[in-house]
DNA sequence: TGAATGACTTCGG
DNA sequence: CCCGAAGCCATTC
């Protein structure tokens, strides 16, 4: 698949998140000069779970809730995982999250 | 080839 | 911020 290179660029940024920080698959998608196809991004890291070094669990929806903790193992070990880093997280929606968002177009 | 799907986003109310 | 509706685009069947 030619596609492939498109999910390594998606988990290249995904990998560079900062510990206890989280960001929007909108902007990874803006990052990848994607823009429109966040979706596509949400696709990516439906693949990613071939690769356990993906932090997934970094990467939510536009304010911060956790539209993909339904695809990991348990019900609630995205938000254990972002507990574990120090993320405040709260009927699946991440606190602070103005604060904790990282824009790989800013930050990158 | 075309219709359906989805870990999203933006706009208006 | 919550709710509903429309837009986008790659992947799948």
């Amino acid at each position: 698949m030619a596609s492939e290179g498109f999910f390594k660029e998606v988990y290249k940024v995904a990998k560079q998140i900062p510990y206890g920080r989280v960001t929007s698959y909108g902007a990874i998608a803006r990052y990848l000069g994607a823009a429109g196809s966040a979706r596509m991004v949400g696709w990516a890291m439906n693949a990613s779970h071939a690769d356990p070094e993906v932090p997934a669990h970094r990467v939510v929806n536009r304010i911060g809730l956790l539209s993909g903790k339904h695809h990991f193992s348990g019900t609630n070990l995205m938000q254990q995982l972002l507990e574990n880093e120090g993320v405040e997280v709260i009927d699946n929606r991440v606190q602070r999250f103005s604060e904790l968002f990282w824009d790989p177009v800013k930050e990158l």
